[in-house]
DNA sequence: GCTATCTAATTGCATATGCAAATGGCAAGC
DNA sequence: GCTTGCCATTTGCATATGCAATTAGATAGC
């Protein structure tokens, strides 16, 4: 449970002063300085820090919570929380999380890894410049033994830092990524696709059979963290989303 | 603009008093009750009504406009909004403002229309009762003339009134419906199937063809309205969804 | 009729106040 | 040591009050 540092929040005078502390804290939480656990100031000190009443601390507090940053109990206080991945269709699902859940055994190998520059090609596709350093990687994810999804995934070293040495023994990049690596904002887009030669091959399906294919990039503050395009094979893979008519349920 | 009814406002006991408007307000949104366009009693008036203060109120419609709900203005007061349908990823697409926002000339064929009871197979595969009375329809939508998406629909008789004597010659079952009936839950499902040969002709495709399948099914307060399946052809369609690690952006 | 001005309705925001509810931690008693 | 009960801290909720900002509609002036 780490220290707070009260003075780092800082109003920038552009709106209502509750938004300005709602907006304070949000970004000290989504730039990685509050990590999650950390304890957020009670609101006597923020108001007094701030000089604002207790209401309109609460208020920004409040709001906060709802949006699920940060999570407040009579009490103990209000610590920062951890971000969920739950949103189904909005997510960054763990793959040894989705195959365990069905019950099945979860294996992975690092196919390819190498770090350098990235290929015309991949710089393209992963809308990459061409002198970035990056980590690029080839995993196979298998459930029961079973080819599962095919990962490919370029890595912007700058953006995360002990990529270069690290060789995924032990987590995939995926996972080690969501412990590792700040992201603050993603990108999906989920199209269908016929298999490559070389990809039938590791997936065990014939050639031009239909694949589910999620691309997906991340930034964190407008730098680009990693890309990386999963190939499911088959028609067995589906992403279920259910929501209402004015937003998610 | 129509009139509230200032006393269909009821509160139920449960939970604190902002949080009982809150609910009671929206409930009356989504079940149509109040339905877009229509003025909400301005904060003096439910103040009196519910005798809350007046703050109380204000939190319970401000949380309702954040929710995006309701609209409020200065002076004008609070209207209904209409829902909106631009969540990308989680909405539901009218297909023609989709193809015309592509630039493209947009029509459609009903292939197919029928009342009935649905045979086991659509039954099964929508989560229908044999019982139920159900319009069934496949229609193909085309830009600039080629073959777009076919769509297959089933639509409960029961939950649309007028269904049975609509001919969609003017607008398509997706659009209809959304003028025509309410829906309070809706889920997606996207996979990646080959055409079948009856599908592959109809879209000019040729058999196995990777296809992105989008199934739907929506219900409004539990009951099914409409579910449909949605065929797009080959790898030039894709959904796309932004969000961030907290949800949406 | 047209325009400029004023008025009043309505929401937006901030403060001060008070009490309720939850609970971590301490102290007393066994 | 263990349990019980109390206290202080922190958040949750509701109210009352006052002023600011916006703007629809009325009014006055031309």
């Amino acid at each position: 449970m780490a220290e707070t540092q009260l003075d780092a929040v800082k109003l920038d005078g552009a709106g209502p002063i509750y938004d300005q502390i709602r907006r304070a804290i949000r970004d000290l939480v989504v730039s990685g300085a509050w990590p999650p656990g950390t304890s957020v100031p009670p609101e006597h000190a923020l108001m007094e820090q701030l000089g604002a009443s207790r209401m309109t601390v609460h208020r920004a507090l409040v709001q906060l919570a709802g949006e699920g940053l940060i999570i407040r109990r009579r009490r103990s206080g209000t610590i920062v929380a951890s971000p969920p991945a739950s949103h189904a269709m909005l997510d960054i699902p763990s793959i040894p999380e989705e195959v365990e859940q069905l019950g099945q055994a979860y294996a992975y190998d690092v196919l390819s890894r190498s770090n350098g520059r990235p290929t015309p090609e991949i710089a393209e596709r992963f809308g990459l410049k061409r002198s970035d350093k990056v980590t690029h990687l080839m995993v196979l994810h298998r459930a029961d033994g079973k080819s599962h999804v095919l990962e490919e995934r370029v890595i912007h070293a700058a953006a995360v830092p002990g990529v270069a040495q690290e060789d995924f023994a032990r987590t995939p990049p995926g996972d080690w990524l969501l412990q590792h690596s700040l992201w603050s904002q993603a990108e999906h887009a989920i199209s269908a696709v016929g298999a490559q030669a070389d990809e039938a091959e590791l997936l065990h399906i014939a050639v031009g059979e239909p694949c589910l294919l999620v691309e997906r990039r991340t930034w964190n503050q407008d730098r680009p963290v990693t890309a990386v395009r999963l190939l499911y094979p088959g028609p067995r893979h589906r992403f279920v989303g259910r929501f209402g008519p004015y937003g998610q349920v």
